[in-house]
Formats: C-alpha cells, structure tokens, sequence
RNA sequence: CGGGGUGUAGCGCAGUCUGGCUAGCGCGUCUGGUUUGGGACCAGAAGGUCGGGAGUUCGAAUCUCCCCACCCCGACCA
C-alpha cells in the first residue's frame, strides 16, 4: 500500500485532549482509531489491519484447538433473556428496544454475550451423547450499554469477542474442553507477543479451578491481581486466598471500654481523623443480608470485606450489603455506627479481627464509638466462625504459608470459565446418553477480547516515539521510506523494492508522501511497523539500503542487489517466531 | 448513578472573571518559491451556527436559566 493512497492520519506530539493511557492516546496518534462517541470508536485503516491480524490469530488457534466456527446474530428475541432471568441480571447493561413490524412491537436486544443464543441452538439440534462434545465459537460484535466507557478501546460499548462455548456429557469431558481451551488460550496470547499471566478468577456454582482469567500487566489495567512470585501464585484480587496469618494480638493490657462521642463520624476516615488513631486500629461492622437473613461481618478497618468469600464460606446463594432500613433495625443505630458489642445477628470475622486489641468499633448508637473493645471480654465470635473474608492487601502471606503476595494491575484480555447446566437447563439443551438417560448438557464458556489485545499491546509495547508493534499484529511487516521522493533514483529504487517485496508476499507500506525526511520517520517509528526501509541518496551511492528493526536501536546496512531477497528472508524469520507452535 | 472538569477553525489552545470595533494564536490544509537524512523557511490564501436553545442588554464567546456532548475520579461491570 502506497501512504498517498489510503488513510493514515497521524498526529504531531500534541496529546489528543481526553486521551489519558499510552494505548489511547498512541491508538489517536498513529491515525489506528477515530472517536465516534463515547464508548465507540472506527477502526481507521491502519488500525483495522492490526484488528484483523489479532483477530485471525484467535481464529486460526481456535480451528487448530477442534472449535467450530459459527456467527449468530446481534439482534436477539427479548424473550431468549427473559428465560434465563438475565433481563435482570444484566439490567442497564443489556441494550434493548422494540422495533414496530406492521402492526405488532417486536422487542429484542443486542447480544453482550451469547451464552443464550447458542444454548437453544445447541438444544436444537444436539439430542446424543454422540454428538458431544462439542465446541463453538464466534468472532463477533457485542453491545454492553457500559455505564462508563473509558480507556480508548479498553472499555468501550460495542466491540469485537471471540466467544467460544463448549457442550459435554461429563463433568470429566467439561475438564478436556476446559483445558483444550487454556492451552488455545496461551499459543494465541503467545503469538500476539502479549506478556500474560493466567490467573484465578471467581468460578461460580462449579468452584475449585473453574474459572481463569488472561491478564496483561499494565499499570493502567482495571483489574487488580494479587501473585507470589515465590510460589508462582496468581489470582484475581476478587479471588485471591490469603495464606496463614499470625494474629497474635500485641502484649498490652486491656483498657476498659469507653463509649464515645463522634457526631456525624459513620466512616472509618472520619472517626479516625476524630479519635487521632489509625484504621488498623478499628473493627470495621458491616451488615449483610446473607440469603435474605442479616449477618454481620467483622473486618479491620483498613481491610475490606470480600463478598464472594462470605458466600463461600457461608454456603449462601446471595450475599448483599443490607439496606438501610434493615442496618438500622439490627444496630439500632444509623448507617456507619454498626458494632459487635450487643448485637443479636450472627457474627463472622476474618481472621486479622483475632490480632485486634483495644479496638474501636461502632457502638450502635447513633453518634457513638467505643474505644478499647476486646474480643472475648466485651464481644463474642465463635472460633469457628472466624474466616479469611477479606481481599488480599499487598504483602500478605501466600496461600501455602510459603511467600508474600504482591499486586498489580492488569489488564484482561481473556477468561475461560466452566458454566455448568445453569443455561442448558433453563434452555433445555439435554442429551440422552447410552443408558437412555436424559442429562443437561454441561457448558463451558470461553472469551476474548479482540480489541483489547491490542490495546494490551500497545500499552505494554511502546517507547517515546511510539508502538512497537510484534510482526504478528503489524498493520504492514515493512515500511518502505523513500527520503525525498523529488529524487528519482531515490523513488526509482523504492518502488523496485516495494514491488519485489510485495511480490514475494510481504505486507509493505510504501510512504510516498512528498514530506521531508523527519516527518516521515518520526511517522515510521510513531506507527511501528517492525521493519524499516530506509532508501536515500546517501545509501544509495554507496550500494544500500537502511534496515531498522523498530525493536532495536540500531540500523544495518543490506546491498541493494539482491535486497529485496534479504528483507523477505528478514520477515519470514521473524514471522516464524509468532508463528503456529506444534499442539 | 454521585463528585469534579471541559466545550471557540481539521487538531491543540488563548480570549470568558471585569459584556464593546471585523473573534485570535500555533499546528495542519491549499497556492507560489527556496529547501531536502530525525517533525524546514518565506510570501499569500481558505477554513468559525464561539456545543444547542431561551433570556437580560443599545450590544453576548463573555452575564442568567434550561438542555446536550465529551473527559476524569468513584460506584457498577456477564
């Protein structure tokens, strides 16, 4: 492709106004996206290119790993969500509207993800045993109405999925499925020469390993992962176990308790800006409703409840923090003033609450504290009622004992996950099998998210100058830049080599452009493409051509005889290394 | 949805507090010329519903009210 003859708008220094992170702005600068609204972008050319290439990677993992490309549509029945209770569950979130059709209103949605569509397809059509299992997937848009879109294409309203659902006869088939998919997983992330972590997630109904997410470090990702490198442990901070604590309480003497006054104070900020004390020195009372009854959960006060743990723990469906209404008529106090002295709710506690002395907790009175608290002397928690329910911190121990943990934020580019019967059943997606017993069908569930591994990439591979794009993802392997296109050895001997390379089946990017020679190669190294072509008069008098790699600081020189050969042997090596790997 | 901010030429901004001539600057674009190895220079030109509407005023980018859009922090996120 000539630059003259297609669309590649970059732009100078200046950062695009709204633009924050490295990828957004980079993403505006190399001319790669536009914005259309918020939460919706164009692809420009260039950024279309490096979109199709990721996307194609996705696709050519997927073929290899058994999967079964389909493409369902976007537009979906209202209906097909009102079975599954996901009208509710996915509430603002789900773009939805009625269309008239004649005289009647249909009401259908866009699919943000397509657990349901496939499910009743697959209930159609799949009836034996021997037809499982089986795995499907699609690459395809998908419509989340984001309360808040940010980051460029980070986090945006529409975008591109790949979404894979895999159906088995057995939870032991599930676990193949399951694990054909981490393994798809890891060569594609591989091939976009993304430096990823596969971590612990919250696995739902099935629990144990059912669930991980791919994440890319960056420090502008959304997600907060927690690992050890001494062990190698890797989770979600949502997910992460904390490992054995020591909570012996410190060597002082119990003071007495004492009720105090802290007008208005119902934060933990607020009483301890108040009292001149620090959060740690506080038990943090919050009260949920645990499947409908009210619980209270103790905390230290510069840790936080992990609600998912509380449902795990206390083997609930539902864990919710209270309303109002319902703190008040268990603590008799308003919002903010909850306690564990005198309360009639059963009490939970994690585990750091042991190593407290002389806390200060809620009194549940409005406006009051006490200080100087003490478990045992002034409040009651059952030993068996102490648990790790609070999200990991930075330097806590490893699950193990072995290792402290760290975190880090990250960015999440895929999430395999095994679904269980939850949407087969309600589908009645079932199969019988060789004994003529009928059985749901049991799901996996398999995502990616096409634009951010793009996003990821840049975030993580850019310099000052710009992207740094890996071959595999690159909008064009080679830029070819003719320094001063008014010279017509100089143009002469560009356009040879962009024929022969062009030729010999090399993605080239010829920069025509009548600029001079700065423009063109700040350009060059703005957009990234790996391999650059320096033709000038300079060289040329001397025989050759300027090779850069954009990943390297220094150029090399290759003959102009036989040049072209040499790049395409160039490219081709470097294409073998982000190439498909053996399974 | 709560809090904060911004909206003036394709892009980045000044002007707004304290109303006043024909609304400016840089980049980019176009024309001509000189240049040509890391974002050149000279001369000229085009390009604006000052986010929208209503109001106050002799007069509104500027003051008032309403609305809209976008950005940031938080909440939310299968």
């Amino acid at each position: 492709m000539r630059w003259t003859k297609t669309l590649i708008p970059t732009m100078k220094e200046k950062t695009p106004e709204g633009a924050e992170i490295p990828s957004h702005v980079l993403m505006l600068r190399a001319g790669l996206i536009a914005q259309v609204m918020a939460g919706a972008y164009t692809y420009l050319p260039l950024g279309l290119r490096a979109l199709k290439k990721a996307e194609q990677i996705v696709r050519e993992e997927m073929d290899r790993s058994g999967a079964v490309e389909v493409l369902m549509p976007a537009l979906t029945p209202i209906s097909l969500w009102e079975k599954t209770g996901r009208v509710n569950a996915f509430g603002n979130v789900l773009i939805q509207f009625k269309v008239q059709r004649g005289s009647r209103q249909v009401h259908m949605a866009l699919g943000p993800t397509h657990e349901e569509v496939v499910c009743e397809q697959v209930a159609r059509h799949v009836s034996s045993y021997r037809q499982l299992p089986i795995t499907l997937y699609q690459i395809q848009t998908k419509f989340r109405n984001e309360e808040r879109p940010r980051f460029g294409v980070l986090r945006t309203s529409e975008f591109l999925m790949k979404d894979a659902y895999s159906f088995d006869a057995s939870v032991e088939q599930l676990n193949q499925s399951y694990d054909t998919m981490y393994r798809a997983y890891c060569r594609i992330f591989d091939r976009c020469g993304l430096k990823y972590l596969p971590v612990e997630a919250e696995s739902g109904p099935i629990g144990g390993d059912a669930s991980h997410e791919f994440m890319v470090l960056a420090d502008n990702g959304e997600d907060r992962v927690v690992y050890c490198p001494e062990t190698g442990y890797a989770a979600n901070v949502e997910r992460a176990e904390i490992g054995p604590r020591n909570v012996t309480p410190p060597n002082v003497p119990e003071e007495p308790l004492e009720l105090v006054d802290t007008p208005d104070a119902g934060s933990i900020e607020h009483v301890s800006k108040l009292l001149k004390s620090k959060p740690e020195q506080f038990i943090k009372t919050i009260i949920y409703e645990v499947d409908g009854q009210p619980v209270a959960v103790l905390v230290r006060g510069d840790h936080e409840v992990n609600e998912n743990k509380v449902r795990r723990v206390l083997k609930a469906e539902s864990v919710a923090l209270a309303s109002p209404e319902v703190i008040e008529k268990v603590t008799g106090a308003k919002v903010g003033f909850a306690g564990p002295i005198g309360l009639s709710i059963p009490i939970w506690a994690d585990h750091d609450v042991a190593g407290i002395k002389n806390a200060i907790v809620g009194a549940n009175q409005t406006d009051k504290h006490y200080k100087g608290a003490n478990l045992g002397r002034d409040f009651q928690v059952p030993a068996d009622h102490f648990a790790d329910l609070r999200n990991a911190v930075e330097g806590d121990p490893a699950p193990g004992g072995k290792g402290t943990l760290q975190i880090r934020s990250a960015i999440e580019v895929g999430h395999v996950f095994k679904l269980g019967t939850k949407y087969s059943s309600a589908l009645g997606a079932r199969f019988l099998d060789d004994k003529e017993q009928q059985h749901d069908i049991i799901m996996g569930c398999y995502g990616i998210g096409v634009n951010r591994i793009i996003a990821a990439l840049i975030e993580t591979q850019h310099d000052d100058n710009g992207i740094i794009w890996p071959i595999s993802l690159a909008p064009y392997e080679v830029i070819i830049t003719p320094l001063n296109v008014a010279q017509e050895e100089v143009m002469q001997a560009a356009e040879k080599l962009y024929q022969e390379l062009t030729a010999a089946g090399i993605e080239v990017l010829l920069d025509d452009r009548d600029y001079r020679a700065g423009v063109k190669l700040k350009d060059a190294d703005l957009i990234g493409i790996p391999l650059r072509v320096v033709v000038g008069g300079r060289g040329l008098a001397e025989g050759n051509l300027e090779v850069k790699w954009r990943h390297e600081a220094q150029s090399f020189n290759v003959p102009v005889k036989g040049g072209a050969a040499k790049i395409a042997q160039l490219v081709q090596e470097e294409r073998a290394k982000y190439g498909p790997k053996p399974l």
